[in-house]
DNA sequence: CTGAAAGCGCTAACAT
DNA sequence: ATGTTAGCGCTTTCAG
């Protein structure tokens, strides 16, 4: 900056000037800048400018993974570009220690906040960094141990959905596989489906398989849903690991068995039958997440809010397998 | 941090000290600093840290998008976090201009390099910043007009593996369908397979469909290939989005003609038949690339390397469907 | 409308 | 082993 400033022999505020827009600087001055500027290559340096002003206009994004597909990240990406907002992603592996140090990245970085997909337990180490003015907005899962904005797909009504399609085509033993109950969303998931079966009258033992994704353990629950003196006759996935897992078990018998999976991907439409699913409704996910954000920094005093996004049962052939 | 060295009574440099974890600080003094930090929940600042020492330790990787899915991002992060480099990834949505906006975000930023998944035309730009110390590693295609070491898939070796493969079940009228040959891994592809057909002596007219990945293109281009006088029997497809769009196009008819893909994927194998897939080297190709970074890293001045990584053909069952 | 000086938070280079 | 001073590249006062 100093050597455009020599360059075109104006003082260094000028060249700022010049560089930020302000209007006034005389014309013939501020295209001689230009000129200088572009002659030398010279990129100002964010950092110092940051350093300097105090804005960032950077939003940390904290999710499982960003090698992932990830169309919430999508969507938060696009809203966030639409408001002049910067983006930047970062991995917490859905593990506690992994999370922490990405969000005390970010925090050193300064970034205005963070999007984050929490983990498990235990974000008091946040409470810290909000107190001194760090906009926080969860999303997927609720924070725990602290007060933040928060973006939740209806866990409950999606599951509710899945249930009642079934139970319209008739079928009335449907079984349940789906994440561990120590996840928020798996819990949530496990107890809108206990609910739905009792509420048309089955006993619910054995029918309810929460746990860890592994295929083993989905082999194994599969299992045991279709070892019973009356076999269930569908079943529904916690979400799309779930799913996929399962489909992996049933190999040949896909098909057999009505199936509804919780998460929508883009190659379901390909398997055959098409695999009917319950879809969060990512973007609007992603656009309340960058909402929420934008208040919280206009008014970090502002009261805490907690807003939960429906899903769409989309029809493929999987959910629509009679008894 | 000034706050800090009230608190402890020391002056700023000596907990600047302990913060780096210089071991040149008395252990009392040391400990009495670290209470403090924690206590006022002190966090360094990246930027004003950066700014003076000059280093970043950052990588900034430009790639198609974020929240896609994108196995060799996967392993740039792996591979730079093993090494102490932290990895912010950002879209180019396959734009020129916002790739362009990307790079200049990261320069502006200082980042020590960035890791490029390069569009179509016109890296000149890249030139002034590559003097100024900039390292530039690109992948998957190379950058044109400006000479940065790259990492390649070998592409035309992959469709080789995939003609082969199905020449050796007594295929002899295989069609392509793939991208549009102004990108580089359509055009090698396209080439590779042409060579391949004439190698065995069949004639190539209409037997090679490159062009944007549209689903009526792909339709039409799989249409044209059966209604020949002597339809094909086989069909190789030049990447993850052609594949997928063809098995549309098949609808009930996937599984009657043989196909080998390029590209693989998480659920290649969900399908009945399974995907035979020529895979590219994902792991090897992010290692490569973090490795290439480091060497120009350590010597700006050093010869410019490409360096080209195997595919590898996994049967599935779709690619060994007979004539 | 333009310029000089101060300082954002930190670390490098010297003292001591 | 610890403290002092200067300055990274920029923007923000405040004078001209």
């Amino acid at each position: 900056m100093v050597d455009v400033a020599r360059e075109a022999g104006v003082a260094l505020r000028t060249v700022s000037r010049v560089v930020n827009g302000d209007a006034t600087v005389g014309d013939q001055l501020a295209e001689r800048i230009r000129r200088a500027i572009d002659h030398l290559g010279y990129q100002p340096d964010e950092r110092a400018r940051q350093l300097r002003s105090g804005r960032t206009g950077t939003i940390g994004a904290a999710v499982r993974h960003i090698a992932d597909a990830h169309p919430v990240l999508r969507a938060i990406d696009e809203s966030a570009r639409g408001v002049g907002l910067t983006v930047v992603a970062m991995s917490t592996e859905d593990d506690e220690e992994r999370e922490r140090d990405a969000v005390m990245s970010m925090c050193r970085r300064r970034m205005d906040g963070i999007i984050i997909e929490p983990i498990a337990d235990g974000h008091q180490y946040l409470q810290a960094e909000i107190d001194s003015g760090l906009a926080v907005v969860a999303f997927d899962r609720p924070a725990t141990g602290v007060a933040v904005d928060t973006v939740l797909s209806d866990n409950r009504g999606g599951i509710q959905q899945a249930f009642a399609h079934l139970a319209a085509q008739g079928h009335r033993r449907i079984g349940y596989i789906g994440d561990d109950e120590r996840i928020y969303t798996g819990r949530e998931r496990a107890a809108a489906f206990r609910e739905a079966l009792s509420g048309i009258g089955e006993p619910l033992d054995g029918m309810v398989h929460p746990g860890p994704i592994e295929q083993e353990r989905i082999a194994a629950a599969l299992e045991s849903l279709r070892r019973r003196a009356e076999p269930v006759t569908a079943i529904v996935t916690g979400n799309f690991n779930t799913t996929v897992a399962l489909i992996r078990a049933l190999g040949p018998d896909f098909g057999s068995t009505a199936l509804v999976g919780f998460d929508d991907f883009g190659l379901a439409d390909l398997l055959r039958p098409g695999l009917t699913v319950v879809a969060q409704g990512d973007v609007e996910i992603g656009r309340t997440a960058i909402e929420l954000f934008r208040s919280r920094l206009a008014e970090p005093g502002g009261p805490v809010r907690t807003v939960t996004v429906p899903t769409r049962l989309i029809v493929r052939g999987t959910g629509e397998i009679g008894p």
